[in-house]
DNA sequence: GTCTATAATCAGATAGAC
DNA sequence: GTCTATCTGATTATAGAC
């Protein structure tokens, strides 16, 4: 082999090894949880023995740290920052078709987020707590407005929220079943659009809201 | 202690401890999951020795599967059948609401669920697809019908069925993040009000559905 | 029906040679 | 950086006395 096809960077084989794992780690722990996730079959997935996953992280748990933090960040870049003087159809309208794109794309890392939850959060929880208190508090207030410029209808701002999340995630994380009930094994493209746009006609319509004209979807 | 005290009829205590058991275990695989549940608390959880708890169920398996299909058992039972002469906003107005009070009531049964479906629903996926096929199909040709009749809005009538599902089961499923971000730690009548009409409201404007006057709901 | 061993297995983590 | 061998602890399930 070649010198110069040899990784020249000092912690080049590292951060491959990382990512190798990493995206082995994620699929386990999307598919068995955090009990059922084995480090076996995660080395077996990136291809590594056992043994030297540890040479990379110093345990289960603080693999599945890791994961967790990625992704959370993951999401925050996905969904940008809002404030009143925008159009409630159009913000909506678009958080609404990202977080459904974000299922369909990365729904391991859904998955794993879910489990996390659906737990009590054990790991993550506090974490949680700082982090998103802050977001929901400025979404909501953004709503808030938007209902006093009699911009859309007076619905409880958190619960149209948790709507939003429920409805969007519970592609990724139900998919089994949705997958089942639909007759298919892989959401389409065309799929993707039809998700988009019946969840986006019935929540806005739904909050008294004004759809901009079809061009700006 | 008194004979009369005691059981009288064979297979009493049977019966009773099996009830113990599987309210502990209910408890147990809702926090933990499947893979984070072990035997030795459910058995602490019922107040029995481990061991015992063989002696009414052959294996940790066998009584997750009993759980599941006792769930979804009561879920069936929970809701009415519905058909076309029906008026939308009566039927689903009432299928809302069921829903949120079984999430409101039974969180353990659904996180359960949820779990199971979760992992690509490993153990109960093939009866699971015998029973909810007809279900399904069946809502979906209601609701077909109701399009056809100019009663709502063209929306796909499987996208619908599954907000309906989210939506109500995230309550559930996702108790510990929606009680963070609402800053309480048990869900109020109150709550479920705000919950029930809330999403009542959302979903049937956003179907084009007329309300129903309010002494209906 | 109950409960104290105990067998058998499995998986996380580490030591230490290469 | 990699990998074999090993230690340790936890857990399922069973045997068998009471």
């Amino acid at each position: 082999m070649a010198i110069a096809s040899l990784p020249s960077k000092t912690g080049q084989i590292r951060k491959e090894n990382e990512i190798l794992i990493l995206a082995a780690a994620e699929q386990e722990f999307a598919d068995r949880g955090f009990d059922g996730a084995v480090m076996g079959r995660i080395a077996k997935r990136a291809g590594l023995a056992r043994a030297n996953i540890y040479y990379y992280f110093n345990s289960r748990e603080q693999l599945y740290w890791r994961l967790l933090k990625n992704i959370v960040a993951k999401w925050n870049e996905s969904f940008p920052d809002i404030n009143r003087e925008d159009d409630p159809a159009n913000i909506l309208g678009a958080y609404i078709k990202a977080k459904v794109k974000f299922s369909l794309q990365n729904p391991a890392a859904s998955k794993i987020f879910a489990g996390e939850i659906l737990r009590g959060a054990p790991i993550i929880g506090e974490y949680l707590e700082d982090l998103y208190g802050n977001w929901l508090r400025g979404r909501v207030d953004v709503i808030e407005a938007w209902i006093q410029a009699g911009k859309m209808d007076r619905v409880d701002p958190h619960h149209l929220i948790f709507m939003i999340w429920s409805t969007t995630q519970h592609y990724a994380d139900f998919d089994f079943q949705v997958k089942a009930a639909l007759g298919k094994d892989k959401y389409t493209k065309e799929d993707f659009h039809k998700i988009t746009s019946t969840l986006t006609h019935i929540i806005l319509k739904g909050c008294g809201i004004k759809p901009l004209e079809d061009a700006a979807l």
